[in-house]
Formats: structure tokens, C-alpha cells, sequence
DNA sequence: GTCTATATTACGATAGAC
DNA sequence: GTCTATCGTAATATAGAC
């Protein structure tokens, strides 16, 4: 299934085997067996360390979403011009994204079948809310083009972001995470002709 | 769960039921519970219309394939200049996404636990690898701009436009297609600070 | 085409020994 | 901290009546 170890889990440690294999299989498809295979020990142990399933997820989707709300305490993110700090953003948010991938990713996949995942969906929202109002501030001051709807335009640069999920992995991989979060500004703010800054 | 329908079902009348039930709760997450409240009728009569739950899947993906193939086959994507065929492919892609909704979400979000799904990613794929093709034409015109590498420009824009299907409503949104379709093209060639064209 | 009833397997979670 | 054994539930799927 995946890696396999031994040693003595800590719920952090056993966090790191799970969310592997939840994003391998997908959080619904993942059975404790499966985690059990994964981790190299039995099901009863893993509820030793933790109270289910439901607790890794939580355990995991936080870890992401303090990354992300951590952007916005940073000071360029909430001193200077609207457009500088929507670039910082932007590219703290790759940043972040490839630095907690495995916990970013299955924030982003989280269907709302249970309370953790309408919970994680809430916050996720909010976060994404205050971005816009960082886009809708630069479009205010002329900084950035008003031909396309605030709304619109900060969920497709959300969904350019976050889809780097689907394919960046950090070890062995030719792209480290500077190069992308540099090819996302220039595509976000330059487009795919190029700008003239 | 979703909305109950009576008559009498055919295949493709309970998949369009069971594709918008994969889609709200994640195709793991579905059982063949979910399936016969949400269409009405008991598990055991689901299972006079199809096998099984896989093959809703592998016809609903399907659908999606198609659709996404066919732009390739159009006479625009296939003769003029690499940009223009590129520009075109990027507006059909969206207006296919938006027409195919449910089954092209299903299909964006399959995971690889079945043979169903790891044939579903690998066409995928194959598409993926077609559009990227242009994208390098494109750039070697110098149609558009080199420093970004095309793999990397490719997998961005695509993300763009698969995050589409996380938030976009056909029925009683309040935007339509062909505007999605507009920003789209705009953002990628583009960019937020818009293009000289 | 649809139903009720049921076979069979897999799931999440617990008990209790070491 | 880890194990084996097991409980109760829910899963996919089938049998057979109407």
C-alpha cells in the first residue's frame, strides 16, 4: 500500500503514514485496514493513539489551514499597496501548499460527508473570502484589470494555485517550489503572453 | 439526500441521479443505499438497470471523455496557428466543463482504486498531453512567451479551468458559460493586468 | 421493473491478554 | 504499545415473489 515502519508512533508520526495513504486512496476509500497495512501495525493499536479515522482527518486539516492563515498574519500580506501584498499572497500560498502538500491537498479534497469536513469546507472558505477582498482592493486602486469580475477572477487564480496539488512532488521532482511559485505570478499577473511590468 | 424521481428508469436516466449523488458525496463515499433513496427505488432494482456501481462510474466518465476528445476532432483545433487552435481548445474546454458538468467533475475527481478510475486518469492523461502539444507550437511561434516551461504553463492553465467545476451552477447562476469562457481566455493569455493584444 | 428478504463480506471500533 | 479476537453495523450483491 505505502511505506511501511516500525519503530513506536506518536500520533504525529502515525499523522504523516495516514494522510499519505488518505490521499493516495482518498479519504472515503481508506479503511483502518488499510491504514493498519500502511503503518505496519494492527487496526487496535492505531486506536491507541488516536480515537478514529475522523481524528486524523481533523489532525491533518488544521495542520493546512494554519499554514494558510498564517499568509495572512505576515507582514506583507497586511502592510502596503493591495496588488504587492495579493502578490505575496499568491506566491506564500504556493509556498505553503508545497511545504505542507500532503496536509493542503486533502484539505482540498474533503467532501463534506462528516461534521470535520463541513468544518474544514467553512473555514476554507473564509480564508478564500479573504483573499478576494485583497483582489477586489487592488482592482479598486487600478492596479489590476476591472473588465473581469473580482469574484470570478479570485476563483480561477484559487483553482490555478491549488491545483498544483495534483502533480508537484517536493523530493526528487526538477521543479522546486520557488520556480513555481515565480511561474504562477507571472501567469496570474502577466498571462501567457507576457506583461509589460 | 437528492432529489427522488418516479416513472421508470433507463440506464442513462439513473446515471444522470447517481452522478450528481458521486458528486456530492465523493464516488467512495456513495453506497448503493444513497443511490436507491436518491432515484427512488430499491438497491435490488438498481441493479436490473446496471452491475454495479462501477459501471455508473465507467459510463459517467465516459461521457466526460468524450466530450473533451471531440474538441480535439473540431476542424478549429486542428488547422490554423498553434495560439489560435490553443485559444480555441481553451474556450471549448470550457464550454464542455460547463455542459458536462457532473460527469466531468466525476471524472476530474476520480482517485485510481479501481480499474474503472485508473483507465479514467490515464485517458486523462492522454488528453492532458494532446493540449500540451499545442501549448509547445504555440511557443515556438513565439506566439507566446518562453520563460515559463510548457509543462509547467500547461499543468497551471489546466488547473485554472478543471477548478471550474468546484463552484460553477448552470441552472439559476448567475453566470453563463460563454462569460466563464471570456475570463478564462482573458486570464490566461492575458493575465490580471490584462494583455496588449 | 420493482419489491422484500437475505447471503456474504468488509467496515469502524472495543475487550482484554501480553 | 502492541497484539488477537470479536462485536455490531453497513456495505455490495443476489434470490425469488409480484
Amino acid at each position: 500500500m505505502t511505506t511501511a515502519r516500525r519503530d513506536t508512533y506518536t500520533p504525529e508520526s502515525l499523522l504523516a503514514v495516514a494522510v499519505t495513504v488518505f490521499n493516495e486512496r482518498g479519504y472515503d476509500g481508506t479503511s483502518m485496514e488499510h491504514l493498519s497495512k500502511a503503518a505496519g501495525i494492527s487496526k487496535s493499536s492505531i486506536y491507541h493513539h488516536v480515537t478514529g479515522k475522523e481524528e486524523l482527518l481533523r489532525r491533518a486539516v488544521s495542520r493546512a489551514l494554519d499554514g494558510l492563515f498564517g499568509i495572512l498574519d505576515e507582514r506583507p500580506a497586511r502592510v502596503g499597496r493591495a496588488v504587492e501584498r495579493l502578490e505575496y499572497v499568491t506566491r506564500r500560498m504556493v509556498e505553503v501548499l508545497t511545504a505542507e502538500l500532503p496536509y493542503v491537498t486533502l484539505l482540498l479534497r474533503v467532501r463534506g460527508n462528516t461534521g470535520t469536513e463541513r468544518w474544514a469546507m467553512e473555514r476554507r472558505r473564509e480564508f478564500d473570502h479573504q483573499v478576494a477582498e485583497l483582489l477586489k482592493a487592488a482592482a479598486a486602486d487600478g492596479d489590476v484589470r476591472g473588465d473581469i469580475e473580482v469574484r470570478l477572477a479570485t476563483r480561477l487564480v484559487f483553482g490555478m494555485i491549488n491545483s498544483i496539488v495534483e502533480w508537484f512532488r517536493p523530493e526528487g521532482g526538477e521543479l522546486e517550489s520557488a520556480e513555481v511559485a515565480d511561474a504562477v505570478v507571472e501567469l496570474v499577473f502577466g498571462g501567457l503572453r507576457g506583461a509589460d511590468r
